[in-house]
DNA sequence: CCTACCGATCGGTAGG
DNA sequence: CCTACCGATCGGTAGG
């Protein structure tokens, strides 16, 4: 359509050295990690962009190669966590047939994923009212389909009997309550594991943090 | 010792009417708690002054008679909800001798002031950064003290055996992440009373989500 | 308790 | 990718 397409080059050495938009990309997500890590432990309005920049090494106005706004990392670094908890869930539908397991599952990698990533889902926690409408609006959609589907796994176990009848809603905020509250103490770096923590926390739930054998 | 001391008045109906100093207290408190709420809602940075003093009904200029800044006002609210950690602890503890009865009475007493006060103890999501270090260092002593008095009580239910051994710090981490998550989501005017999400939330904590009778 | 108003921070842009 | 720099917001103050 446009009228310079026809005189567009021909890929150099046949697209296998894709350099520069790898390189774009590969600059652009490490720009998103940094701030999200910024973001999700001093808060999204307490961070500058400037002291973004200074940790990638460049100044200010660099950062808008390859962002358009601030709010945009903000949206972009609570994506990725979405993404991962709807990942989580896709591995444990994929992991087993049984309602109960399916949310061991999804609680054991969900935290996997949220410890492996030097606390970039902290970024969780942000208000969504920092961000404008057009953003805010479609994180708050994300937000009730993550819920929908865990209640919906929640209720599955539940009409099998595996889980105690109730309301799923507050199931849910129970354990994604305790879930969520990870990225803001996890350190990468202390004696936990994520998958101890996780096969550690979905026993709590799934079990309580009573002992098994109540002295009488 | 002030010169004008010697001068002062008698109080008026012998102090049976305090009209002025209780006024201004209360002026502050209301002060306090709308900021609180507000803060909790949309968070520190994404709420003015302006819009505080609006929703009391007075301008912006005029809160500065009951607080110094609005990073005053931030320590006082997290300070309220810290006093009621405090609260629930002393009734925990003067309720019943038994530890692992102490911890279930802490977690619907905790509950249930958190759920009591429209909102206001979601101020707790408000990460101390937000304040200068004259403020963040008290308020980070508190959670330490909070922290280490709950560790203490999984501890102790683990001693007498009622709490199946572990990491009291992971325990303690578990259902406050949870608990402290509820001002989040918690409607004033939902179906659920304070009361209710406590003893639920209580419940799943000690006994876990499962059925009571799991089938083969 | 209000009407102005100041000062600093910081997101974003110009221009190279 | 950098050196300037603009513009808006907003906490806080003057003065009444």
């Amino acid at each position: 359509m446009s009228r310079s397409a026809g005189l567009k080059k021909p890929a150099r050495w046949a697209d296998a050295v894709p350099a520069r938009e790898a390189q774009f990309e590969i600059k652009r997500r490490a720009l998103v990690r940094e701030a999200a890590r910024a973001f999700g432990r001093r808060g999204f309005h307490n961070t500058s962009l400037e002291e973004i920049a200074e940790a990638l090494g460049v100044t200010k106005p660099a950062l808008y190669r390859y962002v358009r706004t601030k709010h945009e990392i903000l949206f972009e670094a609570k994506t990725i966590a979405f993404d991962a908890g709807a990942r989580a869930r896709d591995m444990a539908f994929s992991g087993t047939e049984d309602p109960l397991e399916r949310l061991r599952l999804y609680i054991v990698h969900y935290i996997e994923l949220v410890t492996s990533e030097l606390g970039s889902y902290a970024v969780l926690a942000e208000p969504v009212t920092s961000l404008p409408p057009e953003y805010a609006d479609p994180i708050r959609a994300r937000m009730r389909e993550a819920d929908r589907a865990l209640r919906g796994m929640v209720q599955a176990a539940m009409d099998a009997g595996t889980l105690a009848a109730g309301d799923p809603k507050l199931v849910v905020a129970f354990f994604m309550g305790a879930i969520n509250h990870i990225a803001r103490w996890y350190m990468p770096d202390g004696p936990l594991t994520g998958r101890e923590i996780g096969e550690t926390f979905a026993h709590f739930v799934l079990n309580g943090i009573r002992a098994p054998l109540p002295r009488g």
